[in-house]
DNA sequence: ACTTAAATAGGAATTATTCCTATTTAAAAA
DNA sequence: TTTTTAAATAGGAATAATTCCTATTTAAGT
């Protein structure tokens, strides 16, 4: 495991210390926003301006070390780019989830069917989460 | 099949020559964003407001006439609400297909498995065309 | 410590979206 | 067909989101 620091500088970014603090709170928060992400990271870093986060979550981004997670109906969010995932989002706590789901079956059924080459892949799955259930039920 | 007109009433919405030159466009383009839209329509309908435009959209698909589609990196695109279907977007030309794909054994594995009830998927398959395959063999 | 290319802050500019309201219109009633 | 009226529109203002600009600062190599 790598710290931002080395993950920065492998990818020829400087480590500064608003890559390492946006680094730090988006791995803190799982799944976030533009504005959310602003708003945490102004409280212990006032300086901070957004036309520096827009830049560095995009350059993070085209680097692959964080990735654009879009869900229906809400602004995209980032998270630190890992292992592939799906993502099950609760429609009634907004919950996000990650999960892994094998699907190299239906990929190669996508490929083999439509001539197409499938190189990524982005699902979601929405509904209610456990606790969300149950509070239905009551 | 019913024509707009009764689409639109149906769904106590007025049969507006706005609405339903939106619909036809939408129709015609396949998948669609706002902007395209908009500048589609004003050819032909040069006082059309860019507010109506936007009302109009989130109405319908409010009342699923319409459909969001999120695409990873792209502005939301619209399309006719139809049979629940994927999404093959080649990287290299552009180019959206709608494909039906079976995944219920997937959405009953992350069920079992994340005592999650899902309600809705939303699957993006991202990679190369037939036609683009082809061409990046030459 | 010095050097320098890269990055930042702060704000202006641009773009996207929503809101407001006088006027128009779809469609139901007469 | 004409009248009525609630719904919808056009046009523009207001707001929100994102990108751009540049003087100053800083990370990191020497
Ligand atoms: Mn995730
Ligand atoms: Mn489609
Ligand atoms: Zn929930
Ligand atoms: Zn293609």
């Amino acid at each position: 495991m790598s710290s931002y620091q080395e993950i920065l500088q492998n990818n020829n970014l400087k480590a500064t210390h608003q890559r390492i603090a946006i680094l730090e709170a988006i791995d803190h928060a799982g799944h976030i926003d533009v504005d959310k992400l602003f708003k945490n990271l102004r409280k212990h870093f006032p300086t901070l301006a957004l036309g520096t986060m827009y830049r560095n979550l995009s350059e993070m981004s085209d680097k692959h070390i964080l990735l654009e997670v879009t869900l229906p109906g809400q602004k995209v969010k980032y998270e630190l780019k890992k292992e592939p995932h799906i993502h099950l989002v609760c429609n009634w706590c907004g919950k996000i989830e990650d999960r892994i789901l094998d699907i190299e079956d239906k990929i190669k059924e996508c490929e083999e069917e439509n001539d197409f080459t499938v190189l990524d892949s982005n699902i979601v799955f929405t509904g209610l989460c456990k606790k969300c259930q149950d509070q239905k039920k009551v």
